[in-house]
This record gives C-alpha cells, structure tokens and sequence, in this order.
RNA sequence: GCCCCGUUCGUCUAGCUGGCCUAGGACGCAAGAUUUUCAUUCUUGAAAUCAGGGGUUCGAAUCCCCUACGGGGUACCA
C-alpha cells in the first residue's frame, strides 16, 4: 500500500520567516494537497541561544496571511504532538541512547577551547581539521578512551556531546526527487554531533527522530541541507528506520537580485523590495523591516509569485489560484537553479490580482486609507472611483495617485499642459464650456459628453483645443480616467468652481 | 582548501527520452495602434552563437569529458 503522504515545514523561530522560507512551506502544502496528504508545522527551537521571542507567532500569523493551512502542528495540535522540540526535549536522550549502544555514536568530552586549538594547529599547517575517523583517534571520546576513564568521566558528570560514528569507505547514495542520484563518500563527511553538552539534541538528531515519529514521507527543503543529507540517510539505517525513510527533495535557493549569495533575513529592505511576508519589528534593535502585507502585495499574488519562482507546470499559464497550484503541482517540475527575485514582475502579478479584486473589496481598503487623510467619504462613491482608476494601479495604495483628484481640487496646474494647451482663447472658451454645463440638468457621463461634443463640432474647433484645457482645470495635470466620468462623479457645481478657478489663476497665459 | 549542487534573452523560465529550435513564453525595454490626456489594453520589435572547449552522432541546448564561473556546505546554528 502506498504511504500517506505527510510533509513537514520546519523553521526555526530564530526571526521572521523570509520568502525563501514561505516558498519551501508553499511547496511542502501544494505538495501534500496534491497527494491528498498532511502538512504540519513543527518549531526547530533546539538552539536556545537563538530563540528569537514573537518569531513563532509571527510564522502562524504569516500563513494565516497567506491562506496556507495547516493539518497539524504547533498553533493547531494533531496526534503526533508536541509539535514543538524544547517540549520534546526529553525523548531525545534515549535515541542518543540507542545509537551508543549500537555503536554508531560516542560520547565526545571534547571542550570547545580544545577543538579551536586543534583547529588552528592545523590551520598553521594548512590542513583542515574535521572530526572525523582520521581524527578522533586521538581525541578526547569514548572511542580513544579506556571504559573506566570514560565511566569517570561520566559519573563526574563532566559535559559531553554524542557523536554520530561515520563509517569508514562507505559510498552513500541520496535519491533527490529533484536531483536523482547524489553520492557521497562517508570518509569525506565529519562526525556530526547529534547530541548537546546542554541536553538538547542538535538538528540533525531531533529531525530524524521527529520524522520518524511523526511519520513523515517526504523531507522538502532547501539546498543547504543537501550537504548534510548523506548523514540523515546514515541515521535511518543506524535507527533500523530504512524502511519508513522519507524520500528526499531539495530545493534551489532564492538568490539576492543584485549581487551573489543567498537571500538572507539580513538583506531586509537593502533590496527595495520586501524579504519577509509580514512587517516585522526586531524586539531588541527596533528596526523596522517591510513585510509583503504591509506594502501592499495581496496573499493571492505573493503566492502566485513564489510558486513560479523555481517551479512552472509547462505550459504558458501564469496566472494561478491556490486550487489550480495544488491540481497541477508536479515535484519533479522544480528546476534545479537558485532564481533571482524580479520585482518588477512582482509588480505586474499584483496588478492582476488587483483587476481581479472586486471593486467593493477594493474599495473597502481604500477609504482606511482616505480615512488617514481625513477624507471622509461614502463607500458607494469609492467604488466608482476604484472602477475607474483600478486599471492603472499595482496596488491599493497607488489609488490615492491616480484619483486624489476626485477628493481634493487642484491645488497648482501642470506648467508643461499649460505651455503646450493654453493659448490665448482659451479662457473664453471655457468660460462658454462652463455656461453649457451649467445649463445641463441631467448633469450625467452621457449628456455632458454629448452637449461638450457638439459644442466643439458647432463651434469647428476640435477636441485638443478643448479637452485638454478642461481637464487641465478639473484634474490639475493632464492625465486620468475620461473626463466626463470625473465631472459627472464630482457633479456640477464643483467643475463649476473647478473651471473659473483654473480661469481665474491660468488667467490669459500671456 | 575540500565536498556537493548548478550554468538557455537583463530577470523568471520552455526545452526533459537527441532532428518539429532559423531556441518558445512572461516581466522589463522600444516602436506603433487606441485615447481629449496619462495609464491600461492590443500589435510589432530588439534581446540568449543555449558559460567555454573537446568528444559521441548523419545530426546536440539536449548524451559524455574537461575547464571556467555561480551557489551551498564545511559549528555543541538551523
């Protein structure tokens, strides 16, 4: 019988999540969707002196954000719990137990100031030190040791770590759903230590045991962990779990857009474009760092965004749901290359999901914005407006630009629309425009555009010695939406006094 | 240094089992059309000698080897 599969998202809670990070649990959710499978989340807070406060309500409240859910975890329970490491820190010890008494781990006393000085002797002689079986024949563990000196050792309680044991000239293969075939040669890999002076397990050990335990099929994870594979393959066969042993997928990283390297929480907002799904405050600087939320990217866009960057069904779609993302989500189709983040494209997908954004919606976001602003405004009214001005924006925030002018009058006039369009005449001519308009009491888009047309025809002007000008009056600069939709939405008196303001202070332009 | 992974337009990428590739799409860029204007939209265009060099083959972006470059790892961090 085929396994069910369950994949895992594991972070540390050592900041906020970037969008490397997000893009890994994407995969791992559209992943197990797909397959009709589990998508938990566990906390990787093994390392105490990182343990950053807020950064697990932070990884919660981003995937809220986002719309991922998921099945089990921390913040949603499950029956494979705890979900979190620091509570499961006591089961850890008896399968450091077990690899110890079967062998494949030892108990290293080794202190840190020991291995640095080991480390620089061989620095000066230009080798690297690695603990390895090369070396830790004459270091301090239980492998160089007598069985009393280390029983000693033991019962004075002096610190120790537990090293995993690499056998000698053994080949270890990786089967990467990504990148097939990896080998490595054990005699290349150190003896990782899986077990800490401080009680806690390292990475490596709580991962495999809580994969294991948690029934885990598939690791997804990012390329950094590639290197450190071969030993989690080792652990499975020294526990006696090849049987259950997850398959393995290893993702290319996102790369910083500018120069080289991987993208890191560092980056912040050196980049001009945001690295963490939500704005986040470092509790002991204070600096401010710009989430996706808060710029104004929406959830549907920033997803449709990370999951084509790095993977693509094949076909010329771009534009996807969740739904559609979890029907056509094939592993095998991540490519293989670390990819850059394109801001500009970034752009573009939210300003399709703004068209796709009902107007009310919209809108909605809007007025808290026009709120700010102390302009207290209907919600039927900035609907109109959001429909007219929608088009031209890439986010909500870009509407306040493209459509101030609905709220406020002009306050000065574009000197470049003035220099090309205000000519002598043109006074007068409004002056007629105003008078028209002022005698149109069905004051809509169709009439005024009507009586304003046949006015130009009657007097044989055309529409540049006109439109222009009147726009120019109403709106300040010579853009926006059709003119007649803007006067019929501010109404009539207003372009009114829009009109003999821009006369009175344009005046005759000579 | 050593180990591992990668390398197609500026960017994201299609191309996987070799011939349909004079290398396709998208973003961005340029031009044109539409518009009273700006933007949107539409059309067209420029843009990769497929990192370089060797093979294998009738034929290679696609298979093999070497080199270069990029990335990752090399912690009692994850």
């Amino acid at each position: 019988m085929e396994r069910k599969v369950r994949v895992r998202f594991a972070p540390s809670p050592t900041g906020p999540l970037h969008i490397g990070g997000v893009r890994t649990a994407l995969y791992n959710y559209l992943f197990a969707k797909k397959h009709g499978g589990d998508f938990l989340l566990r906390i990787e807070d093994t390392d105490q002196t990182r343990f950053v406060p807020g950064a697990e309500e932070y990884i919660i409240e981003a995937f809220n954000w986002l719309g991922i859910k998921f099945d089990e975890g921390v913040g949603v329970g499950g029956d494979f719990g705890p979900y979190r490491q620091s509570d499961r820190k006591p089961m850890y010890k008896e399968y450091a137990e077990q690899l110890l008494n079967s062998g494949w781990a030892y108990y290293a006393f080794d202190t840190t100031e020991e291995l640095d000085t080991v480390r620089k002797e061989f620095e000066q002689e230009k080798k690297n030190f690695q603990y390895d079986c090369n070396t830790r024949g004459y270091l301090r563990n239980s492998l160089s040791l007598s069985k009393e000196e280390v029983d000693t050792l033991l019962r004075n309680n002096i610190p120790y770590v537990v090293r995993f044991k690499f056998p000698k000239d053994t080949e270890i293969h990786i089967n990467d759903l990504i990148r097939g075939d990896v080998k490595m040669n054990s005699n290349l890999l150190d003896d990782k230590v899986l077990y800490k002076s401080d009680g806690m397990p390292t990475y490596h050990l709580a991962n495999i045991v809580d994969d294991h335990l948690m029934n885990i099929s598939h690791v997804i994870r990012g390329e950094e962990w590639l290197p450190s594979c071969p030993l989690h393959v080792m652990l499975y066969k020294a526990f006696g779990w090849e049987e259950t042993m997850p398959e393995f997928a290893h993702l290319p990283l996102l790369l910083k857009p500018d120069g080289n390297g991987k993208l890191s929480k560092r980056d912040g907002d050196r980049l001009g474009f945001p690295v963490f799904p939500l704005q986040w405050t470092d509790p002991k600087t204070g600096d401010v760092s710009s989430g996706y939320r808060e710029s104004g990217y929406l959830p549907e866009a920033v997803i449709n965004i990370l999951a084509l960057l790095g993977w693509n069904p094949g076909t010329e779609q771009e534009i996807f749901t969740l739904d559609e993302l979890i029907d056509i989500f094939l592993i095998e189709r991540i490519s293989k290359s670390g990819a850059k983040f394109d801001l500009e494209k970034a752009k573009w997908f939210n300003h399709q999901y703004l068209q796709l954004m009902p107007n009310n919606k919209i809108a909605e976001q809007y007025l808290s914005i026009l709120k700010e602003k102390n302009i207290d405004i209907c919600l039927e009214y900035v609907e109109k407006i959001v429909g007219l001005v929608k088009e031209r924006c890439n986010f909500v925030a870009d509407l306040w630009e493209q459509s101030s002018f609905f709220f406020v009058k002009p306050e000065s006039y574009d000197e470049k629309v003035i220099k090309k369009r205000w000519k002598e005449d043109t006074a007068q001519r409004l002056n007629e425009i105003a008078e028209l308009l002022n005698s149109i009491d069905d004051f809509n888009v169709e009439k005024t555009e009507h009586e304003v047309h046949s006015f130009i025809e009657e007097k044989e002007l055309n529409m540049g010695q006109i439109m222009n000008c009147l726009r120019l009056s109403i709106v300040g600069e010579g853009k926006g939406p059709n003119l007649f939709e803007i006067i019929s939405l501010i109404g009539k008196e207003e372009s009114l006094e829009r009109i003999n303001t821009a006369i009175d202070r344009i005046g005759k332009n000579e």
